[in-house]
DNA sequence: GCTTGACTTAGACAAAGTCCATTGTAGGAT
DNA sequence: ATCCTACAATGGACTTTGTCTAAGTCAAGC
């Protein structure tokens, strides 16, 4: 997304590159990559792009509200371009694959006062769990 | 809970001195320890026990349905002995403590068939995020 | 085209977790 | 009570994921 690119740069990005190449590999529906597979992704247009790099870039984007993290997996955390429609996830216990969902209602307000212990409760993050259809596929 | 303990050997568990000092560890409301964290309290009561076996202890609490396993921290995962009554989790972004919560309604039901993708959905976890009383107490 | 501070790089380092060969022992058998 | 053996524990090497740093490079403004 070129939109993206100079949207960074309006910002005061110094456009590199390894930026543009990251932010190519970062562009899609249903995209969840882990920082490994971005980078492998980055070297096949860049070859010489390093692993610091990637995170570096990673990191700056999700601090910059471009890219969000995802933690469906308990490995690698995923980064995750669709930072504009706030969405929740559906993720195939079998494969691993991951879709963005968007459900109704608002989980916030289905947590009762009693429940939130004095808390500040700001946000909610939802994962639902299942299988695929090539996995359910008897 | 010499519960847990019963209904492991009745379960054809082996009991050992390790075994046992991570079973007391687990024990609780809102408890939710890392792996180093329950290593840790049981070098406490057990000087010579390995990080391995506390692992493989916690693996195997988790294939039991004993324990589970919880990842509201990217870092690393944490294990909750409160198997037994679904639950949702309440996490402070700024210090981290977590508190047991359980919302009204089934989120499952808020999920429309057109965003199910064809997937088989039989599970959803929800992570509230926000600032414990002491975060927020300026 | 210079200059310069921001950017990139390779590799060292760290934290969380897994694996394995060896040693120890719980609990049933005698 | 003692023996046996399959199961469990141990320490350390190894892997994966991510961070940090010192030195080299380059985008962009002048
Ligand atoms: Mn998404
Ligand atoms: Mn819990
Ligand atoms: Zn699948
Ligand atoms: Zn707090």
């Amino acid at each position: 997304m070129s939109d993206l690119l100079e949207r960074l740069r309006g910002r005061g990005w110094r456009m590199t590159a390894q930026r543009r190449v990251v932010a190519e590999v970062l562009n899609g529906e249903h995209v969840h990559l882990t920082a490994d597979e971005v980078h492998a992704r980055a070297v096949a247009k860049l070859p010489e792009i390093s692993r610091a790099t990637v995170y570096n870039t990673l990191g700056e984007l999700v601090s910059l509200g471009e890219v969000l993290e995802v933690t469906t997996d308990k490995r690698a955390k995923r980064y995750d371009p669709n930072a504009h429609r706030p969405h929740h996830h559906l993720v195939c216990a079998r494969c691993g694959a991951i879709r963005d969902v968007h459900p109704l209602g608002n989980p916030l307000a289905d947590l009762p006062d009693t429940e939130r212990f004095g808390f500040t409760v700001s946000d909610v993050e939802v994962t639902y769990r299942g299988l695929c259809p090539d996995c359910a596929g008897a």
